[in-house]
DNA sequence: TGTTGACCTGAACATTGGTTGAGCTTTTAT
DNA sequence: ATAAAAGCTCAACCAATGTTCAGGTCAACA
């Protein structure tokens, strides 16, 4: 699991350190930090030290910051690992493969977006209340009602909820 | 495209049709116009009045917002009509073009994304410095240098370039 | 020992897309 | 005429994801 088994453990890295290694600000580490997403303990002078581990948990914000995934959610996940273990490839496949659920909804909906787009580009219907482009019911919403309040207005199409 | 042919003509709409008819908030609609994504005029006692055109130009907004266009841009886009005039199914053709482009290249976009996830899922590379997926360069700037910096550093990868 | 670079905290600022509230005016309905 | 509904402006606030700054401390090198 760590290319040097034994002699590594106990070499804390600063935050400087990780930020170079990682790729993130600093300032993004303290972030991070206040978030919960990783931790640290501090030297004698309350500087931050971290364990190699956090180089990985990182990784893995840094991929579902790529994927859309909101931190606080990467927070609850990084959570629900085993505590103080660094995430495992079987921890990684498991968050990924949810991850991965999350990445197909966005792209389905932004394909059916595009296609109604296509439907939509020669002929102008914007102004008609059958566009299916100004009535994202049935796109954000395919799991559920179905056909509702389809008279026809002229321009708009009324009511809103809030 | 109007049930009621002539008469409608010069019968201004107050913000609360508006809101109302196009299913956006008043103040959503101050803040478009603010932002001068709309216009208005004012009655005697100073409250908006809209032209009808308002509808199909929050109608373009509406859709914009839904293919992820910030408003900034939209606002340079509408701002692009010819002045005064209502966006046409030519207007909105061109409009819509462009921003399919844009809403393309974010499927195109996610879905290599996807694919590199599903390559990953399984092996728990993240340790790795080799795996795509920590390595955006090739996805983000795919027209770019291509491979550099790929000594392998045992856990993280090395210099951020801010 | 001194200096310099890295680090600390807390607060403020930035961006996007609005919402909410206070306090006041206009319009509409009865 | 009057009361209710709708509208007005301005300022503050929300969420997410950080960055930047000020003022002070720590650590490492010569």
């Amino acid at each position: 699991m760590d290319p040097v088994p034994s002699i590594d453990i106990g070499k804390a890295l600063t935050v400087g350190e990780v930020a170079r290694r990682s790729g993130v600000a600093v300032s993004a580490l303290h972030f991070y930090e206040r978030k919960g997403l990783i931790k640290s303990h501090r030297s004698a002078g309350n500087q931050r030290r971290y364990h190699r581990d956090v180089l990985r948990r990182v990784a893995v914000i840094k991929v579902a910051q790529r994927i859309g995934i909101p931190l606080a959610e990467v927070a609850g996940a990084l959570a629900s690992l085993p505590s103080g273990r660094s995430p495992t490839a079987r921890d990684w496949s498991r968050l990924s493969a949810r991850w991965r659920q999350d990445l197909e909804e966005r792209i389905h909906h932004l394909s059916q977006l595009r296609d109604q787009l296509d439907d939509c580009i020669g002929c102008g219907c914007l102004s008609l209340t059958a566009c299916r482009l100004r009535n994202p019911g049935d796109t954000l919403a395919e799991t559920g009602t179905g056909a509702r309040r389809w008279e026809g207005d002229g321009e708009g199409n009324g009511e809103r909820q809030g």
